[in-house]
DNA sequence: TTTCTACTTTATAATGATTCTAAAAAGGTG
DNA sequence: CACCTTTTTAGAATCATTATAAAGTAGAAA
């Protein structure tokens, strides 16, 4: 099944459970952004299954490990990931909490003229905040 | 003192505590980045005085609402603020956990050509991750 | 297939940052 | 000073996340 290189990738065998987490995470048509509880509950939802919650954040945590997930930069109490794991950046909407993908196009090249003596750049990411 | 106005400014009333949490932030030469932790430690240090979690993390939220500190948008388990409140961007050195200014100016004009329905941009925040 | 071992799952406990609470203390106006 | 409101504080509560350890499963090898 497709998943399962996903998942042998991520250092993961590939169980039940696991193929289950990777129907919801990428088996729809659009990327989405989640929380692990949203996630949780989608499962719920799509696959009627009960997974642990200790096995969704070790999927989860293994696949932004690897790239096929992101977290996405922003302070809130829990941490949101995307399955858009292209190179684009976020609006966060202050007034709902809701984030929407930004590409990258529609941002224009970002040009960082500082160094820093012996680190390399990993990521440049833009977090637009909006409000009513 | 020049801290009673900042503090009613935010609608607090200048306590002998929210005035030593305010030397601590406001008092030195060059702006930086803490945790509330770090802040506690900080004036326990300098000050020589225990003041609660509770009045820090109150003060701190007050002065961040008031715009006389900043949130650095970030995904750690503490929550990062910032004394520099002009408009700026942040280095993230994930080797080591550690924040670094980036001057606008060292960034160049950001442009967001997308616009959403009935949202106005409240600020456009860039975060550059390194590594080694 | 059977066996064996390492990896997984799970419920539950532990952790740690942040928020809440309620009683005692302090601010500040008259 | 008197009074009322705000503040401080220690400690409890909350909540996301991580750790634990016992029972289950994958998969390689015989």
């Amino acid at each position: 099944m497709k998943y399962i290189e996903k998942l042998r990738n991520s250092g993961l065998r590939p169980t039940k459970q696991r193929l289950k987490i990777c129907q919801v995470l990428f088996d729809s048509e659009k990327t989405f952004h989640f929380t692990v509880n949203d996630l949780a509950k989608k499962i719920k939802i799509k696959i009627d299954s009960n997974i642990s919650l200790a096995t969704i954040y070790n999927t989860v945590h293994a696949f932004e490990k690897k790239g096929y997930l992101k977290q996405i930069p922003i302070n809130s109490s829990q941490t949101y990931f995307d399955t858009n794991v292209s190179d684009h950046h976020h609006f966060y909407d202050l007034n709902n909490d809701k984030l929407i993908d930004l590409e990258n196009s529609d941002v224009g090249p970002i040009n960082i003229k500082k160094k820093i003596n012996g680190k390399k750049i990993k990521s440049v990411e833009v977090l637009v905040k909006l409000e009513d």
